[in-house]
DNA sequence: TAGATTGTTAATCGATTAACAATC
DNA sequence: TAGATTGTTAATCGATTAACAATC
């Protein structure tokens, strides 16, 4: 569907134009100048972002609410529903399986792991957890599509690994460490330890 | 003490190179070639990296981990004590308050904020919380320079204000909403649906 | 000295911004 | 028609990569 190769960036900003577009009615047209303001970027960029993907807008007008998110939400595949699971379900797991943002119409968390037997069999915040050593087995027979992954970093690879197993197609890590898996699956990082340190260099200049 | 203006990007692979020097014993001598392969970079991006700042390595062997070590803790300003407090002690909150990568020597969350008078004058991780209402003033008199925002996003961008009038000069935001602050006050956003948005965005292709 | 790897400059690549013809 | 804003091409900017002289 898109022209081109996609910029990374350009599929992170479409997320934030849907957000944005959101608060407002279906039926107001809105121009690549408004939606630049909302958001913090420019019209030219606004409009490079969409043409990736198509011309969703009328020239000498603007851009209709309901349509241009309709739009977003096809490209960026929520209007389907993709299931998850969770693999580490301590403090920062728990927060995300309750997490608004990751219960929504368009995500499912399906399951939940971990290796406390204490926990293994426990329903926490609405989802199972399962024993994390039979993570390739149960994934198999789940259609899981994401892996969540939020243990200690020592058994994060390990973990990767059985999730690939598993056949999820993407990873989403929390654990401060740099996975090794097939280039064939997708991996984003969220390094809190990261943003912080970079957070600071920046206050002490 | 950056010879030019410095890449956020560039300052982001610092924090990953020292986690992964950390491995290593002071007096072993590493290339950027290896390094360059331990975070997934190129020599040529790690030798970039550190010419921002200065000269580390020795030319004909590669760089003395203790050494490089030192001089990245020294740029990201991690040789001093960064104060933090952190708004919004629901569940990302509370977890994040337990979270090993903010709990470390450089990093001191010294207080909490909620609204919810059922929180208010508890301690949770160790950590007493205060009455949002009041962070200007509690604020002023700690010395508090980073603010954690982990509200709702609905209440976000009052929260910013309230921070940045307590003197804080950076902020961590974890509420999905773009704040708008001072430019002299340093912002960093963890977009957690967004994340998961354009990962599921490379799995529909 | 020969071999290896740094630090730096120049070349390349890719994303952002500017400009404007097309179109409502 | 006049005014406004899109979609797209070209210009600019900035980051990455390649290449190599300097140096251990």
């Amino acid at each position: 569907m898109p022209r081109f190769r996609v910029p990374e960036v350009t599929v992170e900003r479409l997320s934030i134009y849907l957000r944005a577009l959101k608060k407002f009615s279906d039926d107001r047209i809105i121009s690549s100048q408004d939606l630049a303001e909302i958001v913090g970027t420019t019209d030219a960029q606004v409009r490079k972002d969409f043409a990736y993907f198509g011309e969703f807008g009328i020239p000498g007008q603007g851009y209709r609410v309901g349509k241009l998110k309709e739009e977003i939400i096809h490209i960026l595949a929520l209007d389907k529903k993709w299931n998850l699971a969770l693999v580490g379900v301590g403090k920062l797991g728990s927060a995300l399986l309750a997490y608004p943002g990751f219960r929504r119409e368009e995500f499912k968390i399906k399951l939940a792991f971990d290796v406390d037997p204490g926990k293994i069999g426990k329903i926490i915040e609405g989802v199972r957890v399962e024993d994390a050593k039979r993570i390739p087995e149960i994934l198999s027979s789940n259609q899981i599509e994401v892996g969540i992954i939020t243990t200690p970093a020592e058994v994060a690879q390990e973990i990767a690994e059985k999730l690939v197993e598993g056949g999820v197609r993407g990873i989403l890590n929390f654990a401060p460490v740099r996975l090794v898996i097939p280039e064939n699956i997708k991996l984003k990082n969220v390094d809190l330890s990261m943003e912080l340190e970079t957070l600071v260099y920046f206050l002490s200049r």
